[in-house]
DNA sequence: CAAAGTACTTTATATTATAAAGCATTCCGG
DNA sequence: CCGGAATGCTTTATAATATAAAGTACTTTG
């Protein structure tokens, strides 16, 4: 059935979690660790599977002494998550 | 006396032992650390205030994905450790 | 069904910084 | 001279991330 389509990336419900909050805007670190309530060990794991699967890009700078990294979905990442929500759709409609 | 004359910042011993450290070439954060023995916190501060008083400059990149914290000596910094070693010797030769 | 392979999660440790708390020393006024 | 206030150094705890190792679970296969 369509299930095999179900792109790796949106089977571990902590990706999507980053995933889906990063839909409106770019998250720190820190923000994603707030909303998703994971270990950091863990979110960053799975941040970096998802910047290797290009669904995201991150950004590391300095915030004065201190580092920030910041994440922002890309095109092909929204566009993934946007075709991910469909096929879930046409699941639902029956095929 | 002379002693007086000794600069603020040559009166504690770890900042002794991180300029002296910095004299041959410039050492990264965990480097000091070995180096001198000092706690993460107690590192950090006392690096801080050399800096502000021009004796070193830091640098701050990422390594990979991780900082890496660089200090080097300034030229100010070991003119001053010289005139203070030379006024040590001063006092030792009966002043 | 047991053994193996995969993938996710947790835990520990590594890099530094800041803030708070503890200690020690010095300096004052009475 | 004694009891505090002011200083300054050190330790400790916590914050921001990453990596590696260990634990757990699920899946595949013989």
């Amino acid at each position: 059935m369509e299930m095999n389509n179900i792109p790796e990336m949106f089977q571990s419900k902590l990706r999507l979690m980053i995933v889906s909050g990063l839909i409106r805007q770019p998250l720190s670190f820190t923000a994603l660790k707030q909303l998703t309530g994971a270990t950091d060990g863990n979110l960053s794991v799975q941040i970096s599977k998802l910047t290797d699967a290009g669904y995201i890009v991150v950004r590391k700078e300095f915030s004065g002494k201190k580092p920030l990294t910041t994440c922002e979905l890309t095109q092909d990442g929204r566009d993934s998550f946007r075709q991910y929500v469909e096929l879930l759709n046409s699941i639902l409609a029956g095929k």
